[in-house]
DNA sequence: ATTATCTATAGATCTATAGATAATGC
DNA sequence: ATTATCTATAGATCTATAGATAATGC
């Protein structure tokens, strides 16, 4: 159409055919300033909405609860979510497949399958260690049929494939695998958010068996090397090599 | 007091020090009646709060439906339950103490660790196969401290114990070793009743791991044992034994 | 003018209790 | 007379909506 007008690509504003200078304008007059609100309300209902329902679950966070937690007026809560329900099952899968999509970054540039599992397994102790709420969050949908089926299980279960098809993995039963893997990571979550939360119960037991927290994440990524059919030496080898971190903890959104 | 009295042993009042005829007598007319009656509104509360709860979590549920399932005045709740804390409190003692008795009574007359072991997973996961409304309260409460340390995770390490002394099992890690245990059994159980339940969804992915919950319960056990330090014929072997059961499916209390 | 927020509130739901009814046990 | 149940209800809590207020964008 227009003869000069290129450049800027506004985020969604097609106006200004005017020829501006071309230097990508720092400037952030893109976001159309009221939506920019919007968005951070709604960031702010999902945020307190984790926080309350990892606690206390769905059910049992009353919507004004969610309201108040962040700090936004009541009605407010129904520009963006037609009901708890909805805010919950949004959370469900924003919280799962952005972690899902933070683990394939991470793991993007390792080639054994190996420690391509035993880096997510470690990964995904470590998030749960140092964001609880994410953590309980975890242990509270991770049964779920979603959570099974769709983002972090169906990666574990590409991995998994992945592994024997190289025949680095040797296992006889995939699908008991694949179960013994989730599970037991879920379980090694649950255990550390017991053992270092609460005031005393799980402590008793667990103390027992000389509970003794450390290198959690790695321990329990070389147990399920093992389980998945490497020696032990290997194992161990492999789940305490240097751990791949993110690239970008920049873009914080 | 009164000279002849004694008989009919009522049941708590410290009464007739008088030696009593021992043949406990088999009449039935020991209950007084009233507390039958009692008892039984009380188990039919326990009863339909169960299956709602284990369905919709506790705080999904509110007294009257439980009333209501249960067929009971609105009122007579409270005549039992301070609270609807105090009745999920009440069924999560209730409901895994009574399975790890059974548990125990089952695995009494065997010496093998492994196969004490293999038999309680067995029997975990097919009885949650059988009546599936304990199969989802296993696993809504299954990561929780008291779950985890009392019942049915005291009873685990114990057996864990046992096979450790007993050089039966050979397992660098055993803290990682439990809670792979309990976390792959709870997830075995999800699988199943995720697959088998639901209308879609989870099925299209462990479909395509060949599901196929064809011997589930032996196949995990099989797993566990390997990963307790069995070699993979060994414990196929051991997780295939003749599977003992419960001696009095008499009592139905 | 449009858009997103806020406050206020009607109606539904839920809890806990009071008091009536029915049955048991003496 | 005692005990357990039931029905009825007050008060609290929660959801969903209507309408007012404030800010943005033209």
């Amino acid at each position: 159409m227009t003869t000069t007008t290129n450049r800027r690509t506004p985020k969604r504003t097609p106006r200004t055919p005017r020829a501006t200078p071309s230097p990508a304008p720092v400037v952030e007059e893109r976001e159309p300033r009221g939506a920019r609100r919007k968005r951070e309300t709604r960031a702010r209902l999902l945020d307190a909405a984790l926080r309350l329902m990892a606690e206390k679950g769905m059910e049992g966070v009353a919507i004004n609860e969610i309201t108040e937690a962040a700090d936004v007026g009541f009605g407010s809560f129904y520009n963006h979510f037609e009901s708890k329900e909805a805010i919950y099952s949004t959370l469900v899968d924003n919280v799962f497949e952005e972690f899902a999509d933070r683990l394939d970054r991470i793991a993007a540039g390792i080639a054994d399958p190996a420690e391509v599992v035993a880096v997510s397994v470690r990964h995904t102790i470590l998030r749960a260690r140092q964001d609880p709420v994410w953590g309980r969050f975890l242990i509270r949908e991770g049964f779920s049929a979603s959570t099974l089926s769709r983002g972090l299980g169906h990666r574990l279960l590409r991995d998994l494939g992945n592994g024997i098809e190289a025949k680095r993995f040797a296992v006889a039963d995939p699908l008991i695998g694949f179960l013994a893997v989730g599970g037991t990571v879920l379980s090694a979550i649950a255990a550390e958010l017991n053992y270092v939360v609460p005031g005393a119960a799980a402590t008793g037991l667990l103390a027992e068996l000389g509970f003794n927290g450390e290198h959690l994440p790695e321990r329990t990524a070389a147990m399920l090397l093992q389980t998945l059919g490497l020696k032990r030496a290997e194992a161990e080898k492999v789940a305490t090599r240097p751990l791949p971190v993110a690239e970008e903890p920049l873009a914080q959104d």
